[in-house]
DNA sequence: TTGCTGGAGACAGTGACTTTCTCTTTACTC
DNA sequence: GAGTAAAGAGAAAGTCACTGTCTCCAGCAA
């Protein structure tokens, strides 16, 4: 519940993630304790939860994710995610506005700020990887492995890159920081693949450093 | 203490990770459970601890990793640590023999095992990646964010290619899976990326697009 | 009515984790 | 030696996140 989400981090901003107790909450959003386990499982899945992501079908998550540039799909999710309709221009702004606070990025401080929230939003992504890898494996050009690696480096280089947007202070756009954050990961997609001969593993040789090598 | 970690790890294979009390560990190791909270921290520390990697110095970490190469550093690494000087020739495993039991990918099928051990895993390869993230970062090259975004894909990408290995049965040798599943990281470093010139933030207009793809 | 299902609260229990205090060991200084 | 301070380890009590299980009440079909 949405609701219940408000609440909790109106008292967490209040006092503090520690300080508050299931049971406040649960007062707070007049409901029963066990309703907020029943729904959100763990306390830090309150402010980790994330209703429009987790309830997306395999389906919508595939017609969102082209295989071929998942990092252009994945710029325009935030985008669209983080300027609404119209409003000011997409600014999180973390500060005490009164009407900043409620915007999608106000759990967002807690991802970092507080370190238990942060190992639940690790395993969040861990998951959501797990969701996206099948959707960018290619059965001749990308195995399943490289899959797996690969939906690790962009959910977890999507954290990254958000980190350093909330350490700057949280006042460009995200879809910044996530662009030039995650622009050296775009040569896996438009480089040639090392390797195009299918791998046998133990066998194969590692494929020659460029001469650029920074 | 090690003693710790294997008495831990009997109890674990015998009876189950949730039905193992911190009192049960602290008794069969003899020693007190505030000693069990002050070496590990929490139960799920005694898996995922690693004294040889924890304990590093940053000096050593650097010693050892490459910024031109890194996924080359992990692979030696991993070589070095799964294959000891002379035995079997690295395999580690996971099965029930009384021998294989003691190698050091013991505790790598709690990782994968229970949901608990392997979110705190997700905790150490976040911290790691911010260990490592300033060792990659070179000036004019690679900005801070980008620095971020790769350590995480390192360290996460690392955990991918270990449960490939794990799912897989633990047979072939870890290195193969890590070289195989991290080979398109490498375009990273292959391929010259998409702006060398400096980013200011708060004043730079986004770079870009490359005309690739998207 | 009866039966079924499913969402929601009440309630008791477990155990992870914290806090605090104390005892011991080591070591450094006078 | 004596004093002592810093660090390591155990004892014990408390907090609270989380898990069961049970009941209640809505809606809905036969």
């Amino acid at each position: 519940m949405r609701t219940i989400q408000e609440r909790a981090l109106d008292l967490f901003d209040e006092r503090g993630f520690g300080a508050v107790t299931i049971e406040e909450i649960a007062a707070a959003a007049e409901v029963s304790p066990s309703s907020v386990y029943r729904i959100f499982g763990t306390k830090e899945g309150i402010v980790v939860a994330d209703v429009e992501f987790d309830s997306m079908s395999p389906e919508a998550l595939a017609s969102i994710l082209d295989p071929a540039d998942p990092i252009g799909s994945l710029l325009r999710a935030v985008r669209a995610y983080e300027s609404p309709p119209e409003g000011e221009s997409g600014s999180g702004n973390a500060g005490e506005g009164s009407q900043a606070t409620r915007s999608p990025w106000r759990r967002v401080r807690y991802f970092f700020a507080e370190p238990s929230v942060r190992m639940a939003v690790c395993g969040t992504l861990d998951r959501a990887s797990q969701r996206i890898a099948p959707l960018i494996t290619v059965p001749g050009e990308v195995s399943e492995t490289q899959a797996r690696v690969i939906a690790k480096a962009l959910a977890f280089g999507y954290f990254a890159a958000l980190e350093q947007w909330y350490l700057d202070g949280g006042n460009r756009p995200i879809a910044d920081y996530v662009e030039e954050g995650m622009r050296p990961l775009r040569s896996i997609w438009s480089a040639p693949h090392a390797s195009s001969e299918r791998d046998h593993p133990g066998t194969s040789v590692p494929p020659p450093l460029s001469s650029f090598t920074m």
